[in-house]
DNA sequence: TGATTCACTGACCGCTCGTTCAGCGGTGTG
DNA sequence: CACACCGCTGAACGAGCGGTCAGTGAATCA
């Protein structure tokens, strides 16, 4: 029990700075993201940061992973629902501009995911970290989407490119949602992306 | 004459080390494209630099609008053309994707304009210069598929929203494209983007 | 041919930031 | 109460950056 003890009390403290670097990663984007402010933000010394992470590429990745999987349950719990493509593809939507809205700072985190900024070591780093979440996520909708053409649901198109496609071009309406001051209801935003998707824009 | 013939020369160095920068920040990313290494790929001294750009900031500025205003002119010519609104689509997705063909390292610059990255200095200084080059490209875009809207070609949905969805969407099968080792040809992808945004995927 | 100019150079400076480590204080123990 | 322990601290360090400027040498002038 009292190993347990000190094992809660150090994931305590991970998490605790953990949190703290994803919020000023959200506010000062990957790059400017210092030691000493994400020390700061935690209430604790720099130092005792390195008591938990080896160095800084260490926590960066560590709280990308840590970030992203919380995404990604939701995600794949709006996936998993039994149902139609457009069904699924309205509780993906819904789940994603959800989980924006309540982390509305969290969009620069993920595109700095995405598109990797710093020393060139850091690059390799983080794409060899990063890139393969970002292909997962990819390759997971364009499984549900091959799904689909099976089910003669939607059209035979090129899946990987259409998850892409998809994937983009639903993030940036998303990323401006976010970044309005008054957006619409979610509902509005869902019905424009999923009718956008399914029947094109051709009247 | 004297006079013209040193500001040639000046034109030239200018320009000599605009392309290094872009080279430079094409294969580094922005945050980590330095000085030195942009003055060896120019094959100058770091000193020089300072004798046509006033610092750092200048120089990644003026770079990028010379790179977007090459990009811009070829969607501009394409948008001017007359035509439907899917003979339009066609054109600028054309001229998209050979100018990201034939400049194989440019996607990275432009990823580098809308999302900045750098000390909290920087950033208000390219969000100020970069950020409104996009938003006035999102709004061009806008502005074609309103016409179009008019004239009762696609379906009335908010414009904005949608010319974003189209640009990140396409940006991203793009982007695939161009990193991939054997793309497509280029008919194919323009077919699947422009079928995807007229007709959706429905089948 | 000696003097003058000036574009160019690169060693240098000040600064920021990641990383380290000697020391401090609170806690449990004999 | 004294002692040992140990998580934590933050001053100090060094690497690497943008920016500077005294110096250099080739071209031009007188």
């Amino acid at each position: 029990m009292a190993r347990s003890k000190e094992e809660v009390v150090q994931e305590f403290r991970i998490q605790t700075i953990r949190d703290a670097a994803m919020r000023v990663i959200a506010r000062k984007g990957m790059a400017s993201a210092t030691m000493q402010e994400i020390a700061d933000e935690a209430g604790i010394a720099k130092g005792t940061i390195y008591l938990y992470f080896r160095d800084r590429d260490e926590l960066v990745e560590k709280t990308f992973e840590s970030a992203m999987s919380d995404l990604h349950d939701r995600v794949e719990v709006a996936l998993e629902k039994e149902g139609s493509f457009e069904e699924k593809l309205r509780a993906v939507l819904a789940a994603q501009i959800d989980y924006f809205q309540a982390n509305r700072e969290f969009f620069r985190l993920y595109i700095s995911l995405r598109y990797p900024e710093g020393s060139a070591q850091q690059q390799r780093r983080q794409k060899r970290h990063c890139q393969p979440q970002y292909k997962s996520r990819v390759e997971r909708i364009a499984g549900v989407l091959r799904e689909a053409m099976a089910r003669g649901e939607i059209r035979q198109l090129d899946p990987m490119r259409l998850a892409l496609f998809i994937i983009e071009g639903s993030n940036a309406v998303i990323i401006e949602r976010v970044l309005d001051e008054a957006p619409p209801p979610a509902e509005a935003d869902i019905e424009l992306i999923a009718g956008m998707i399914l029947d094109g824009i051709r009247s």
